[in-house]
RNA sequence: GCCCCGUUCGUCUAGAGGCCCAGGACACCGCCCUCUCAAGGCGGAGAUCGGCGGUUCGAAUCCGCCACGGGGUACCA
Protein backbone atom coordinates (compact mmCIF):
# COMPACT_ATOMS: atom_id res chain seq x y z
CA UNK A 1 0.00 0.00 0.00
CA UNK A 2 1.42 3.44 -0.48
CA UNK A 3 2.02 5.90 2.23
CA UNK A 4 -0.72 7.61 2.75
CA UNK A 5 -0.45 11.13 3.91
CA UNK A 6 -3.90 12.41 5.80
CA UNK A 7 -4.89 14.60 8.63
CA UNK A 8 -7.30 14.94 11.07
CA UNK A 9 -8.90 18.54 11.27
CA UNK A 10 -11.26 19.11 14.40
CA UNK A 11 -12.28 23.11 14.92
CA UNK A 12 -12.10 25.03 18.19
CA UNK A 13 -15.64 24.40 19.37
CA UNK A 14 -15.26 22.20 22.47
CA UNK A 15 -14.11 18.85 23.75
CA UNK A 16 -13.40 15.56 21.96
CA UNK A 17 -15.48 12.58 22.77
CA UNK A 18 -15.54 9.51 21.28
CA UNK A 19 -16.78 9.81 18.28
CA UNK A 20 -14.57 12.63 16.71
CA UNK A 21 -11.51 10.77 17.98
CA UNK A 22 -11.99 7.19 16.47
CA UNK A 23 -12.11 8.88 13.18
CA UNK A 24 -8.69 10.55 14.27
CA UNK A 25 -8.29 7.36 14.88
CA UNK A 26 -8.98 6.13 11.49
CA UNK A 27 -6.96 8.41 10.16
CA UNK A 28 -3.91 7.89 12.13
CA UNK A 29 -3.88 4.04 11.62
CA UNK A 30 -4.31 4.86 8.09
CA UNK A 31 -0.91 7.09 8.09
CA UNK A 32 1.30 4.59 10.22
CA UNK A 33 0.20 1.42 8.49
CA UNK A 34 1.47 2.40 5.60
CA UNK A 35 4.11 4.34 6.88
CA UNK A 36 2.24 7.53 5.98
CA UNK A 37 2.48 10.88 7.74
CA UNK A 38 -0.37 12.47 9.61
CA UNK A 39 -1.08 16.11 9.90
CA UNK A 40 -2.91 17.75 12.70
CA UNK A 41 -4.64 20.96 11.56
CA UNK A 42 -7.22 23.04 13.74
CA UNK A 43 -10.14 24.45 11.78
CA UNK A 44 -11.26 27.85 13.28
CA UNK A 45 -12.61 29.23 10.86
CA UNK A 46 -16.37 29.85 12.40
CA UNK A 47 -15.31 33.16 14.98
CA UNK A 48 -18.88 32.69 16.92
CA UNK A 49 -17.89 29.29 17.92
CA UNK A 50 -14.70 29.66 18.85
CA UNK A 51 -13.87 28.05 22.83
CA UNK A 52 -10.13 28.90 24.04
CA UNK A 53 -9.33 26.36 26.18
CA UNK A 54 -10.51 23.40 23.63
CA UNK A 55 -7.60 23.81 21.21
CA UNK A 56 -5.10 22.77 24.24
CA UNK A 57 -7.79 19.86 25.09
CA UNK A 58 -7.54 18.62 21.97
CA UNK A 59 -4.12 18.38 22.09
CA UNK A 60 -4.04 17.01 25.21
CA UNK A 61 -6.60 14.34 24.06
CA UNK A 62 -4.47 13.28 21.36
CA UNK A 63 -0.89 13.36 22.83
CA UNK A 64 -2.74 10.72 25.61
CA UNK A 65 -3.67 8.87 23.20
CA UNK A 66 -0.22 8.62 21.69
CA UNK A 67 -2.24 9.52 18.36
CA UNK A 68 1.06 11.38 17.36
CA UNK A 69 1.22 13.96 14.78
CA UNK A 70 3.71 14.30 12.05
CA UNK A 71 2.90 18.34 10.85
CA UNK A 72 1.15 20.52 13.25
CA UNK A 73 0.79 22.74 15.83
CA UNK A 74 3.55 22.04 18.35
CA UNK A 75 5.64 20.46 16.04
CA UNK A 76 5.45 22.55 12.71
CA UNK A 77 6.12 21.51 9.47
CA UNK A 78 7.01 22.16 5.71
CA UNK A 79 3.30 23.62 4.84
CA UNK A 80 2.38 25.60 8.06
CA UNK A 81 0.56 27.30 9.35
CA UNK A 82 -1.70 24.52 10.92
CA UNK A 83 -4.45 26.86 11.68
CA UNK A 84 -6.38 27.85 9.39
CA UNK A 85 -7.07 31.47 10.93
CA UNK A 86 -3.35 32.33 10.03
CA UNK A 87 -3.84 31.11 6.53
CA UNK A 88 -6.66 34.23 5.25
CA UNK A 89 -4.50 35.60 2.98
CA UNK A 90 -4.19 31.87 0.94
CA UNK A 91 -8.37 31.57 1.21
CA UNK A 92 -8.54 34.90 -0.20
CA UNK A 93 -6.23 34.51 -3.15
CA UNK A 94 -8.19 31.44 -4.47
CA UNK A 95 -11.03 33.16 -3.68
CA UNK A 96 -9.91 35.65 -6.13
CA UNK A 97 -9.27 32.93 -8.71
CA UNK A 98 -12.36 31.65 -8.20
CA UNK A 99 -13.72 34.81 -8.98
CA UNK A 100 -12.07 35.07 -12.20
CA UNK A 101 -12.56 32.00 -13.87
CA UNK A 102 -16.71 32.40 -13.15
CA UNK A 103 -16.33 29.37 -10.85
CA UNK A 104 -17.39 31.66 -7.53
CA UNK A 105 -19.99 35.29 -7.78
CA UNK A 106 -20.44 37.49 -5.05
CA UNK A 107 -24.15 37.51 -3.17
CA UNK A 108 -25.46 40.57 -1.44
CA UNK A 109 -28.77 38.72 -0.64
CA UNK A 110 -29.84 39.29 3.16
CA UNK A 111 -30.14 36.10 5.68
CA UNK A 112 -33.95 37.00 5.85
CA UNK A 113 -34.22 37.13 2.15
CA UNK A 114 -32.42 33.38 1.99
CA UNK A 115 -34.69 32.12 5.48
CA UNK A 116 -37.68 32.93 3.46
CA UNK A 117 -36.70 32.23 0.23
CA UNK A 118 -35.88 28.36 1.23
CA UNK A 119 -39.56 27.91 3.19
CA UNK A 120 -40.89 29.04 0.17
CA UNK A 121 -38.79 25.96 -1.80
CA UNK A 122 -39.88 23.43 1.25
CA UNK A 123 -43.67 24.86 0.82
CA UNK A 124 -43.11 23.77 -3.04
CA UNK A 125 -41.39 20.17 -2.62
CA UNK A 126 -38.49 21.80 -4.23
CA UNK A 127 -34.79 21.15 -3.04
CA UNK A 128 -33.60 24.02 -0.66
CA UNK A 129 -30.76 26.06 -2.64
CA UNK A 130 -29.91 29.59 -3.61
CA UNK A 131 -31.87 30.79 -6.30
CA UNK A 132 -29.01 32.68 -8.14
CA UNK A 133 -30.60 36.05 -8.07
CA UNK A 134 -27.08 38.00 -7.79
CA UNK A 135 -25.79 36.00 -10.52
CA UNK A 136 -27.82 37.40 -12.67
CA UNK A 137 -26.92 41.18 -11.28
CA UNK A 138 -23.57 40.83 -11.13
CA UNK A 139 -23.42 44.78 -11.65
CA UNK A 140 -25.24 46.13 -9.38
CA UNK A 141 -23.46 43.52 -6.99
CA UNK A 142 -20.36 45.23 -7.62
CA UNK A 143 -21.62 48.95 -7.27
CA UNK A 144 -23.50 47.43 -3.92
CA UNK A 145 -20.16 46.04 -2.80
CA UNK A 146 -18.15 48.92 -3.28
CA UNK A 147 -20.59 50.90 -1.41
CA UNK A 148 -20.71 49.29 1.37
CA UNK A 149 -22.68 46.53 1.51
CA UNK A 150 -21.69 43.45 3.41
CA UNK A 151 -21.74 40.38 0.94
CA UNK A 152 -20.52 36.79 0.60
CA UNK A 153 -18.63 34.76 -2.29
CA UNK A 154 -20.76 31.93 -3.58
CA UNK A 155 -19.67 28.47 -5.75
CA UNK A 156 -21.47 28.55 -9.10
CA UNK A 157 -22.25 24.99 -9.16
CA UNK A 158 -21.89 23.55 -12.77
CA UNK A 159 -24.27 21.89 -14.64
CA UNK A 160 -24.77 17.79 -14.64
CA UNK A 161 -23.76 15.58 -11.80
CA UNK A 162 -21.18 14.58 -9.22
CA UNK A 163 -19.87 11.23 -8.52
CA UNK A 164 -16.42 9.70 -6.53
CA UNK A 165 -15.03 6.63 -5.88
CA UNK A 166 -15.59 6.59 -1.84
CA UNK A 167 -13.35 4.42 -0.06
CA UNK A 168 -15.62 2.73 2.18
CA UNK A 169 -18.93 3.42 0.59
CA UNK A 170 -17.78 2.93 -2.64
CA UNK A 171 -19.52 5.18 -6.07
CA UNK A 172 -22.07 8.09 -4.56
CA UNK A 173 -23.58 10.01 -7.08
CA UNK A 174 -25.13 13.37 -6.71
CA UNK A 175 -27.27 15.61 -9.50
CA UNK A 176 -25.48 18.93 -9.53
CA UNK A 177 -28.80 20.74 -9.36
CA UNK A 178 -29.53 19.44 -6.09
CA UNK A 179 -26.80 21.01 -4.76
CA UNK A 180 -26.81 24.61 -3.15
CA UNK A 181 -24.49 27.40 -4.52
CA UNK A 182 -22.08 27.55 -1.29
CA UNK A 183 -20.91 29.97 0.66
CA UNK A 184 -17.21 30.25 0.29
CA UNK A 185 -16.77 33.55 2.00
CA UNK A 186 -18.64 34.91 4.78
CA UNK A 187 -19.39 38.46 5.04
CA UNK A 188 -16.25 38.67 8.23
CA UNK A 189 -13.80 37.71 5.38
CA UNK A 190 -13.59 34.41 6.67
CA UNK A 191 -13.60 31.37 4.29
CA UNK A 192 -15.99 28.59 4.89
CA UNK A 193 -15.08 24.94 5.82
CA UNK A 194 -15.84 24.15 2.30
CA UNK A 195 -13.02 26.58 1.16
CA UNK A 196 -10.80 26.33 3.73
CA UNK A 197 -10.62 22.66 3.72
CA UNK A 198 -9.88 22.12 -0.15
CA UNK A 199 -7.63 24.37 -0.07
CA UNK A 200 -5.56 23.47 2.73
CA UNK A 201 -5.92 19.27 2.01
CA UNK A 202 -4.36 20.43 -1.75
CA UNK A 203 -1.41 23.19 -0.35
CA UNK A 204 -0.50 19.90 2.63
CA UNK A 205 -0.82 17.38 0.05
CA UNK A 206 -2.83 15.94 1.60
CA UNK A 207 -3.70 12.02 -0.29
CA UNK A 208 -6.60 11.01 1.74
CA UNK A 209 -9.48 12.79 2.98
CA UNK A 210 -10.48 10.31 6.15
CA UNK A 211 -13.85 12.04 7.82
CA UNK A 212 -16.73 11.34 8.91
CA UNK A 213 -20.02 10.09 6.75
CA UNK A 214 -22.25 13.74 7.64
CA UNK A 215 -19.62 14.95 5.57
CA UNK A 216 -20.70 13.22 2.37
CA UNK A 217 -23.56 15.64 1.12
CA UNK A 218 -20.64 18.62 0.78
CA UNK A 219 -18.17 16.28 -0.89
CA UNK A 220 -19.95 17.28 -4.38
CA UNK A 221 -19.27 20.84 -3.61
CA UNK A 222 -15.79 20.16 -2.77
CA UNK A 223 -14.99 18.29 -5.84
CA UNK A 224 -16.77 21.05 -8.09
CA UNK A 225 -13.80 23.69 -6.11
CA UNK A 226 -10.92 21.08 -7.01
CA UNK A 227 -12.45 21.42 -10.45
CA UNK A 228 -12.30 24.35 -10.79
CA UNK A 229 -8.92 25.33 -9.19
CA UNK A 230 -7.46 22.24 -11.62
CA UNK A 231 -6.47 20.30 -9.19
CA UNK A 232 -6.44 16.54 -8.41
CA UNK A 233 -8.77 15.58 -5.65
CA UNK A 234 -7.93 13.05 -2.77
CA UNK A 235 -9.50 10.00 -2.20
CA UNK A 236 -12.36 10.45 -0.27
CA UNK A 237 -12.88 8.01 2.75
CA UNK A 238 -16.08 8.90 5.02
CA UNK A 239 -16.13 7.09 8.19
CA UNK A 240 -19.56 5.99 9.82
CA UNK A 241 -20.61 8.11 12.69
CA UNK A 242 -20.87 6.61 16.07
CA UNK A 243 -23.82 6.68 17.78
CA UNK A 244 -25.00 6.76 21.32
CA UNK A 245 -27.40 4.30 23.19
CA UNK A 246 -30.60 6.37 21.90
CA UNK A 247 -29.01 5.86 18.22
CA UNK A 248 -28.16 9.45 17.83
CA UNK A 249 -24.91 10.79 16.77
CA UNK A 250 -22.83 11.19 19.83
CA UNK A 251 -22.92 14.50 20.54
CA UNK A 252 -21.45 16.65 24.24
CA UNK A 253 -24.83 18.13 24.18
CA UNK A 254 -26.65 14.89 24.24
CA UNK A 255 -24.39 14.06 27.30
CA UNK A 256 -21.30 12.12 25.90
CA UNK A 257 -18.37 11.98 27.65
CA UNK A 258 -15.03 13.38 26.43
CA UNK A 259 -12.34 11.55 26.49
CA UNK A 260 -10.19 13.20 28.81
CA UNK A 261 -12.89 12.23 31.50
CA UNK A 262 -12.45 8.83 30.68
CA UNK A 263 -8.50 9.25 31.41
CA UNK A 264 -9.47 10.49 35.02
CA UNK A 265 -11.52 7.51 35.55
CA UNK A 266 -8.34 5.30 35.21
CA UNK A 267 -9.32 4.10 31.56
CA UNK A 268 -6.09 3.03 29.53
CA UNK A 269 -5.15 4.90 26.47
CA UNK A 270 -4.51 1.22 24.97
CA UNK A 271 -7.71 0.29 26.05
CA UNK A 272 -9.26 3.79 24.40
CA UNK A 273 -7.71 2.85 21.02
CA UNK A 274 -8.55 -1.21 20.73
CA UNK A 275 -12.28 0.19 22.12
CA UNK A 276 -12.61 3.29 19.10
CA UNK A 277 -10.72 0.82 16.49
CA UNK A 278 -13.51 -1.63 16.84
CA UNK A 279 -16.45 0.25 16.56
CA UNK A 280 -17.03 0.00 12.66
CA UNK A 281 -13.89 -1.35 11.37
CA UNK A 282 -12.90 -5.10 12.26
CA UNK A 283 -10.00 -7.21 11.18
CA UNK A 284 -11.65 -9.93 9.75
CA UNK A 285 -10.18 -12.34 12.60
CA UNK A 286 -11.19 -13.34 15.76
CA UNK A 287 -8.84 -11.09 17.37
CA UNK A 288 -10.40 -8.81 20.03
CA UNK A 289 -7.78 -7.48 22.06
CA UNK A 290 -5.16 -5.14 20.03
CA UNK A 291 -2.11 -3.74 21.12
CA UNK A 292 -1.12 -0.19 19.43
CA UNK A 293 1.38 -2.11 17.43
CA UNK A 294 -1.11 -4.84 16.16
CA UNK A 295 -3.74 -2.13 15.05
CA UNK A 296 -1.22 -0.64 12.79
CA UNK A 297 -0.17 -3.58 11.42
CA UNK A 298 -4.00 -5.19 10.97
CA UNK A 299 -5.54 -2.20 9.96
CA UNK A 300 -6.45 -1.49 6.04
CA UNK A 301 -9.47 1.81 5.02
CA UNK A 302 -11.04 -1.28 3.26
CA UNK A 303 -12.36 -3.20 6.34
CA UNK A 304 -13.92 0.09 7.73
CA UNK A 305 -17.62 -0.70 7.96
CA UNK A 306 -20.15 1.47 6.09
CA UNK A 307 -22.96 2.01 9.23
CA UNK A 308 -22.94 3.76 11.96
CA UNK A 309 -21.70 1.65 15.37
CA UNK A 310 -23.58 2.07 18.66
CA UNK A 311 -20.97 2.90 21.34
CA UNK A 312 -20.79 0.18 24.33
CA UNK A 313 -19.65 1.44 27.46
CA UNK A 314 -19.66 -2.13 28.75
CA UNK A 315 -17.12 -3.46 26.04
CA UNK A 316 -14.47 -0.60 26.81
CA UNK A 317 -14.87 -2.06 30.40
CA UNK A 318 -14.22 -5.25 29.93
CA UNK A 319 -10.91 -4.21 27.10
CA UNK A 320 -9.63 -2.20 29.96
CA UNK A 321 -9.85 -4.71 32.20
CA UNK A 322 -8.22 -6.61 30.13
CA UNK A 323 -5.46 -4.18 29.03
CA UNK A 324 -4.77 -4.00 33.10
CA UNK A 325 -4.22 -7.36 33.52
CA UNK A 326 -1.89 -7.23 30.16
CA UNK A 327 0.16 -4.41 31.60
CA UNK A 328 4.03 -4.53 32.99
CA UNK A 329 3.30 -4.44 36.42
CA UNK A 330 6.02 -1.80 37.59
CA UNK A 331 3.70 0.10 34.52
CA UNK A 332 0.55 -0.06 37.15
CA UNK A 333 2.71 0.85 39.85
CA UNK A 334 3.35 4.15 38.04
CA UNK A 335 -0.20 4.60 37.30
CA UNK A 336 -1.92 3.87 39.97
CA UNK A 337 0.01 7.11 41.87
CA UNK A 338 -2.54 9.47 40.30
CA UNK A 339 -5.50 7.42 41.93
CA UNK A 340 -3.59 6.35 45.13
CA UNK A 341 -1.48 9.53 45.35
CA UNK A 342 -0.68 9.29 49.10
CA UNK A 343 0.98 6.21 48.87
CA UNK A 344 4.40 5.10 48.76
CA UNK A 345 6.14 3.28 45.45
CA UNK A 346 6.90 0.29 48.00
CA UNK A 347 2.99 0.01 49.07
CA UNK A 348 1.77 -0.01 45.08
CA UNK A 349 4.47 -2.35 44.36
CA UNK A 350 2.29 -4.86 47.41
CA UNK A 351 -0.67 -3.44 46.07
CA UNK A 352 -1.12 -4.03 42.76
CA UNK A 353 -0.98 -7.89 42.86
CA UNK A 354 -4.01 -7.55 44.99
CA UNK A 355 -5.10 -5.19 42.81
CA UNK A 356 -4.86 -6.10 39.23
CA UNK A 357 -7.29 -8.86 38.59
CA UNK A 358 -10.44 -6.50 40.61
CA UNK A 359 -10.01 -3.05 38.41
CA UNK A 360 -12.53 -2.53 35.68
CA UNK A 361 -10.70 1.33 35.31
CA UNK A 362 -7.53 2.19 37.66
CA UNK A 363 -10.49 4.38 39.84
CA UNK A 364 -11.32 1.15 41.21
CA UNK A 365 -8.15 0.85 42.74
CA UNK A 366 -9.33 3.42 45.50
CA UNK A 367 -12.45 1.99 47.19
CA UNK A 368 -10.34 -1.73 46.72
CA UNK A 369 -7.20 -0.16 48.76
CA UNK A 370 -9.09 2.44 50.84
CA UNK A 371 -9.91 -0.56 53.65
CA UNK A 372 -5.62 -1.37 53.64
CA UNK A 373 -4.71 2.69 53.54
CA UNK A 374 -7.14 4.01 56.20
CA UNK A 375 -9.61 2.55 58.94
CA UNK A 376 -11.66 0.31 57.67
CA UNK A 377 -14.75 2.15 56.94
CA UNK A 378 -17.80 -0.46 57.93
CA UNK A 379 -20.60 -0.89 54.89
CA UNK A 380 -23.62 0.36 57.27
CA UNK A 381 -25.45 -2.02 55.23
CA UNK A 382 -23.73 -4.83 55.65
CA UNK A 383 -25.10 -7.89 57.15
CA UNK A 384 -23.65 -8.98 60.12
CA UNK A 385 -22.84 -11.83 60.94
CA UNK A 386 -23.53 -13.00 57.55
CA UNK A 387 -25.82 -15.05 56.04
CA UNK A 388 -25.41 -18.81 56.61
CA UNK A 389 -23.21 -18.01 59.76
CA UNK A 390 -24.43 -18.40 63.37
CA UNK A 391 -23.64 -15.91 65.53
CA UNK A 392 -21.84 -18.73 67.59
CA UNK A 393 -19.79 -19.45 65.20
CA UNK A 394 -18.71 -15.98 63.78
CA UNK A 395 -18.06 -15.37 67.51
CA UNK A 396 -15.52 -18.51 67.62
CA UNK A 397 -14.13 -17.67 64.49
CA UNK A 398 -13.09 -14.24 65.78
CA UNK A 399 -12.05 -15.67 69.26
CA UNK A 400 -9.63 -18.25 67.10
CA UNK A 401 -8.35 -15.30 65.02
CA UNK A 402 -7.15 -12.84 67.35
CA UNK A 403 -5.92 -15.91 69.35
CA UNK A 404 -3.72 -16.93 66.79
CA UNK A 405 -2.39 -13.78 65.83
CA UNK A 406 -1.88 -12.65 69.48
CA UNK A 407 0.24 -15.68 69.64
CA UNK A 408 1.99 -16.01 66.36
CA UNK A 409 1.93 -12.88 64.63
CA UNK A 410 1.13 -13.00 61.00
CA UNK A 411 3.66 -14.93 59.85
CA UNK A 412 1.90 -18.47 59.58
CA UNK A 413 -1.44 -16.85 57.44
CA UNK A 414 -1.55 -19.95 55.67
CA UNK A 415 -1.65 -22.49 58.71
CA UNK A 416 -3.70 -20.26 60.02
CA UNK A 417 -5.86 -20.15 57.41
CA UNK A 418 -6.33 -24.23 57.64
CA UNK A 419 -6.97 -24.17 61.29
CA UNK A 420 -9.57 -21.80 61.07
CA UNK A 421 -10.96 -23.69 57.42
CA UNK A 422 -11.21 -26.89 59.90
CA UNK A 423 -12.54 -24.75 63.05
CA UNK A 424 -15.42 -23.40 60.26
CA UNK A 425 -16.06 -27.41 59.44
CA UNK A 426 -16.28 -28.67 62.72
CA UNK A 427 -19.06 -26.45 63.06
CA UNK A 428 -20.67 -27.51 59.77
CA UNK A 429 -19.99 -24.10 57.94
CA UNK A 430 -18.86 -23.77 54.58
CA UNK A 431 -15.11 -22.13 54.27
CA UNK A 432 -16.94 -19.95 51.72
CA UNK A 433 -19.28 -18.35 54.37
CA UNK A 434 -18.04 -18.29 57.08
CA UNK A 435 -14.41 -16.61 55.51
CA UNK A 436 -16.99 -13.91 55.20
CA UNK A 437 -16.81 -12.91 58.83
CA UNK A 438 -13.11 -12.36 58.68
CA UNK A 439 -14.02 -9.95 55.67
CA UNK A 440 -16.21 -8.11 57.10
CA UNK A 441 -13.97 -7.72 60.28
CA UNK A 442 -10.66 -6.62 58.30
CA UNK A 443 -12.09 -4.81 55.44
CA UNK A 444 -16.28 -3.33 56.63
CA UNK A 445 -17.51 -5.27 53.59
CA UNK A 446 -17.87 -8.99 52.49
CA UNK A 447 -15.76 -8.54 49.05
CA UNK A 448 -12.54 -7.17 48.23
CA UNK A 449 -8.92 -8.03 48.59
CA UNK A 450 -7.50 -11.46 49.77
CA UNK A 451 -8.41 -11.08 53.44
CA UNK A 452 -5.17 -12.90 54.30
CA UNK A 453 -3.09 -10.75 51.92
CA UNK A 454 -4.80 -7.50 53.30
CA UNK A 455 -4.11 -8.77 57.04
CA UNK A 456 -0.64 -9.09 55.82
CA UNK A 457 -0.51 -5.45 54.46
CA UNK A 458 -2.45 -4.19 57.52
CA UNK A 459 -0.13 -6.04 59.93
CA UNK A 460 -0.46 -7.41 63.26
CA UNK A 461 -1.69 -4.83 65.37
CA UNK A 462 -4.32 -3.74 62.99
CA UNK A 463 -5.28 -7.06 62.68
CA UNK A 464 -5.93 -7.49 65.83
CA UNK A 465 -7.44 -4.33 66.42
CA UNK A 466 -10.38 -4.96 63.88
CA UNK A 467 -11.06 -8.37 64.93
CA UNK A 468 -11.42 -6.99 68.25
CA UNK A 469 -13.85 -4.75 66.78
CA UNK A 470 -15.77 -6.59 65.14
CA UNK A 471 -16.26 -9.22 68.17
CA UNK A 472 -17.75 -6.26 69.79
CA UNK A 473 -19.88 -5.60 67.29
CA UNK A 474 -20.82 -8.90 67.02
CA UNK A 475 -21.63 -9.24 70.55
CA UNK A 476 -23.81 -5.53 70.25
CA UNK A 477 -25.69 -6.49 67.49
CA UNK A 478 -26.79 -10.13 69.17
CA UNK A 479 -27.82 -8.37 71.92
CA UNK A 480 -30.03 -5.19 69.53
CA UNK A 481 -31.15 -8.51 68.27
CA UNK A 482 -32.72 -9.84 71.59
C1' G B 1 -40.37 18.60 2.42
C1' C B 2 -35.76 17.58 -0.70
C1' C B 3 -31.05 14.74 -1.11
C1' C B 4 -27.55 11.03 0.49
C1' C B 5 -25.90 6.89 3.42
C1' G B 6 -27.18 2.59 5.98
C1' U B 7 -30.07 -2.22 7.80
C1' U B 8 -26.62 -10.03 10.33
C1' C B 9 -27.88 -12.16 18.03
C1' G B 10 -29.49 -6.49 23.16
C1' U B 11 -24.42 -4.22 21.44
C1' C B 12 -19.71 -4.49 18.28
C1' U B 13 -18.96 -7.67 14.35
C1' A B 14 -17.38 -12.39 10.76
C1' G B 15 -19.57 -13.42 6.28
C1' A B 16 -17.93 -10.87 -0.68
C1' G B 17 -23.69 -17.63 -4.33
C1' G B 18 -23.05 -23.62 -1.98
C1' C B 19 -17.92 -24.48 3.71
C1' C B 20 -23.88 -20.74 7.29
C1' C B 21 -30.74 -24.29 9.62
C1' A B 22 -24.92 -18.10 10.26
C1' G B 23 -18.95 -17.90 13.52
C1' G B 24 -16.50 -14.63 17.42
C1' A B 25 -16.52 -10.77 21.32
C1' C B 26 -19.16 -7.82 25.20
C1' A B 27 -23.35 -8.19 28.24
C1' C B 28 -26.65 -12.22 30.38
C1' C B 29 -27.33 -17.36 32.68
C1' G B 30 -25.09 -22.00 34.63
C1' C B 31 -20.95 -25.06 36.12
C1' C B 32 -15.73 -25.52 37.59
C1' C B 33 -11.75 -23.26 40.30
C1' U B 34 -11.70 -20.71 45.00
C1' C B 35 -10.64 -17.53 51.86
C1' U B 36 -14.89 -13.21 49.67
C1' C B 37 -15.20 -10.41 45.26
C1' A B 38 -12.90 -10.69 41.00
C1' A B 39 -9.85 -12.95 37.34
C1' G B 40 -9.55 -17.53 34.66
C1' G B 41 -11.61 -22.19 32.40
C1' C B 42 -15.88 -24.75 30.42
C1' G B 43 -20.90 -24.68 28.78
C1' G B 44 -25.86 -22.34 27.68
C1' A B 45 -29.42 -19.11 25.92
C1' G B 46 -29.62 -15.37 22.18
C1' A B 47 -30.20 -13.50 14.70
C1' U B 48 -36.53 -17.05 10.48
C1' C B 49 -29.48 -12.37 8.17
C1' G B 50 -35.45 -5.35 8.19
C1' G B 51 -39.89 -6.94 4.86
C1' C B 52 -41.71 -8.42 0.14
C1' G B 53 -40.80 -9.79 -4.76
C1' G B 54 -37.22 -11.37 -8.41
C1' U B 55 -32.39 -13.81 -10.62
C1' U B 56 -30.30 -18.84 -9.70
C1' C B 57 -30.22 -25.95 -9.25
C1' G B 58 -28.83 -22.97 -4.78
C1' A B 59 -28.89 -16.08 -1.65
C1' A B 60 -27.17 -13.20 4.50
C1' U B 61 -24.31 -12.69 -0.01
C1' C B 62 -26.82 -10.30 -6.89
C1' C B 63 -31.30 -7.00 -8.63
C1' G B 64 -35.99 -4.15 -7.61
C1' C B 65 -39.63 -2.08 -4.45
C1' C B 66 -41.16 -0.90 0.44
C1' A B 67 -40.26 -0.03 5.62
C1' C B 68 -37.22 1.62 9.33
C1' G B 69 -32.72 4.06 11.19
C1' G B 70 -28.94 7.73 10.57
C1' G B 71 -27.03 12.10 8.30
C1' G B 72 -27.20 16.58 5.31
C1' U B 73 -30.20 20.49 3.95
C1' A B 74 -26.55 27.49 7.47
C1' C B 75 -22.54 33.81 6.11
C1' C B 76 -21.47 25.86 11.82
C1' A B 77 -17.84 22.59 11.34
Amino acid sequence: MAPIRTRFAPSPTGFLHLGNVRTALFAWLAARSTGGSFVLRIEDTDQGRYVPESEAAILETLNWLELTWDEGPEVGGPHGPYIQSLRLDLYAEHARRLVESAAAYWCTCTPERLTEMRLEQQRLHQPPRYDRRCLARQDEVAAERAAGMPAVLRLHMPEGATQWDDAVHGTIRYENADIDDQVLLKSDGFPTYHLAVVVDDHAMEITHVIRSDEWIPSTPKHLAIYAALGWEPPVFCHVPTVLDEARQKLSKRRGAKTVLEYAEQGYLPEAMVNAMALLGWSSGTEQEVFSREELIAAFTLERIQSSPAVFDARRLDSLNGLHIRRMDPEALVAALEFHLPETSLEARRRLVPLLRERMVALRDAVPLAEPLLGPAPWDPEVVFPPRKVDAGTAQALLDAAVAEVEAGGLDGLEAMRERLTALLEARGVKARDGFRVLYIAILGTPAGVPVFDAMAFIGAEKSLDRLRAARQELVQRIGAAE
